[in-house]
RNA sequence: GGCCCCAUCGUCUAGUGGCCCAGGACACGGCCCUCUCAAGGCUGAAACAGGGGUUCAAAUCCCCUUGGGGCUACCA
């Protein structure tokens, strides 16, 4: 199967039954990307068929995730498009009326069968060691006993007739040629008795009338496709091209859920993710280009997606290997992006992960402008920002005598090498990296220090941390009157400290 | 249980019969760079699930086994 070239009509069918994980959203991601590579429309349907498992909550999530990662749809609730409504509750007189319609051509039948009766049927065969189905029983119910029914309200439901024998084969544009045995079929429902149609026959029904050309779903479809096949038939229908998608696992190699820790795209997002960069990772999880290309800008993702390359084989979902992928991508970001996208983090609560509440707000995007060469290549989260550059909007910072010592130092050669480092910092000028550095790499030597010995110090003196960007670099945006009071401070701890 | 799908390093993958005693990336180890942490460079360990065929030649094609997953609802 070759990739199209005219434009595809495609559609993201979300059920807003719980929020869309990881592997649900790479198949709208997918859909998109080959609905701007061949200038087609990408369409957005929210199936909410099931009333009893409906939450909007969900449904608020699927379009916050759809924003987020940038894929923008042309038709779909909000939107508007010729085919609409894009929500299956507001499309449901069309499902009720294919389905009479199907009765009265003799493709499907009335059946009465209670939920305690089908249930009953179920335990007897697998009590029998049967395989659970349907055993047809309303084809051979008349219009007066399904009248009679109706009238003592028992619910009520239309069922597909399925041939009990023959085969039904499709063509998967990722996996070839698929066949089944119609007996393994049973007769399915398309009209649940409360008048809502099941998946099966609303989403053919829809992708028909939308003029949907390529179902791309997970992989999860593969067996009732056959389903979706008859309905068909027995509409006069021509199916779409079906693509199914390897599912996305979870590291224990089950279908991902709930239960596999941060699955939604939106997690990501608060945990410091770029869209970007998840778009990207998501793109490679079932699909590659086929050389050793990974970090790939999303119009070369455009340019080079191909169905031909959508792997067969399930994948797991890696988040080390995206938190690297999102390291690059803040490093490849510019200054003032980087700004605006570190910003929201630090300027949460303090209780959320921002900046000490004792730093005003909004932060001094001019003073953060000067930080950013510092740390751009040191982060690999958004979320980041606050702890690596804090120390840079707290008035002082506190670190305790037992930081403070580099390694091998006493107490009383920390504060050696504090006291002289204090004493050069006063009269430092140009307080600027290089000067700073050359100045104390010579006061080193003076003192008979290694490097490191007089650095370290001065490093949790002034910012609190053994972990820093580069010394000089700090000193200088910190300024000479913050490095003196964090230093006579640290002086003083350690002072302290030797007396009890 | 039945049906369907899948099977290359721990993970994502390249590989479409000879270029493969299998390449890249993440993670991991070592070394280099170095004021710490990163970043970067070099380097190491690490895989064709097993068995049968087909073929001069198989990770690649076929069959079986095994393993995993999905479906088997008046859920999607």
């Amino acid at each position: 199967m070759t990739n199209p070239t005219s434009p595809v009509r495609v559609r993201y069918a979300p059920s807003p039954t719980g929020i869309p994980h990881i592997g649900n959203i790479r198949t709208a991601l997918f859909c998109w990307v080959i609905a701007q590579q061949t200038n087609g429309q990408f369409i957005v349907r929210i199936e909410d068929t099931d009333r009893s498992r409906y939450d909007s909550d969900a449904e608020k999530a699927i379009f916050e995730s759809l924003q987020w990662l940038g894929l923008d749809f042309d038709e779909g609730p909000g939107k508007g498009g010729l085919h609409g409504p894009y929500v299956q509750s507001q499309r449901q007189a069309t499902y009720v009326k294919a389905a009479e319609k199907l009765v009265e051509s003799g493709h499907a039948y009335y059946d009465d069968t209670t939920p305690e009766q089908l249930h009953a049927l179920r335990e007897r065969q697998k009590a029998a060691k049967q395989p659970p189905r349907y055993d047809g029983r309303g084809r051979h119910r008349s219009p007066e006993e399904i009248e009679e029914s109706r009238q003592a309200g028992l619910p009520i439901t239309i069922r597909l007739k399925v041939p009990d024998h023959g085969k039904i084969a499709f063509e998967d544009s990722v996996r070839g040629k698929i066949t089944f045995e119609l007996k393994e079929l049973d007769d399915f429902v398309i009209l649940k008795s409360d008048q809502m149609p099941t998946y099966h026959l609303a989403h053919v029904l829809d992708d028909a009338s939308m003029g949907v050309t390529h179902v791309i779903r997970g992989d999860e479809w593969i067996s009732s496709t056959p389903r979706h096949l008859l309905i068909h038939q027995a509409l006069g229908i021509t199916p779409p091209k079906y693509v199914h998608v390897p599912l996305i696992l979870g590291n224990d190699k089950a279908k991902l859920s709930k239960r596999h820790g941060a699955t939604s795209a939106l997690e990501y997002r608060d945990m410091g993710f770029l869209p970007d960069a998840v778009f990207n990772f998501i793109c490679l999880l079932g699909w590659s280009p086929g050389d050793d290309t990974e970090v790939m800008a999303r119009k070369d993702i455009i340019n080079r997606f191909s169905i031909d390359r959508i792997n067969d084989s399930p994948a797991t979902f890696d988040a080390e290997k995206l938190e690297w992928m999102n390291g690059v991508y803040i490093r490849n970001m510019n200054t003032d992006d980087l700004i605006c996208a570190l910003l929201p983090f630090m300027e949460k609560p303090e209780s959320d992960g921002g900046l000490p509440d004792s730093v005003t707000r909004p932060i001094d995007r001019v003073y953060l402008k000067q930080l950013i060469p510092l740390v751009q290549e040191r982060l690999k989260l958004l979320t980041e920002g606050t702890e690596t550059l804090d120390f840079f909007f707290k008035e002082n910072v506190d670190p305790s005598a037992e930081e403070l010592p580099g390694k091998k130092m006493g107490a009383a050669m920390t504060i050696q090498a504090l006291e002289a480092a204090l004493a050069l910092c006063k009269t430092s000028s140009p307080f600027e990296p290089e000067f700073l550095e050359s100045e104390y790499r010579a006061l080193a030597e003076k003192i008979q220090m290694k490097p490191g010995q007089l650095f370290s110090p001065i490093r949790v003196a002034i910012t609190g941390k053994k972990f820093a960007p580069p010394l000089f670099d700090t000193m200088s945006a910190l300024g000479q009157d913050r490095c003196i009071t964090r230093m006579e401070k640290a002086i003083l701890t350690l002072k302290l400290s030797i007396i009890a």
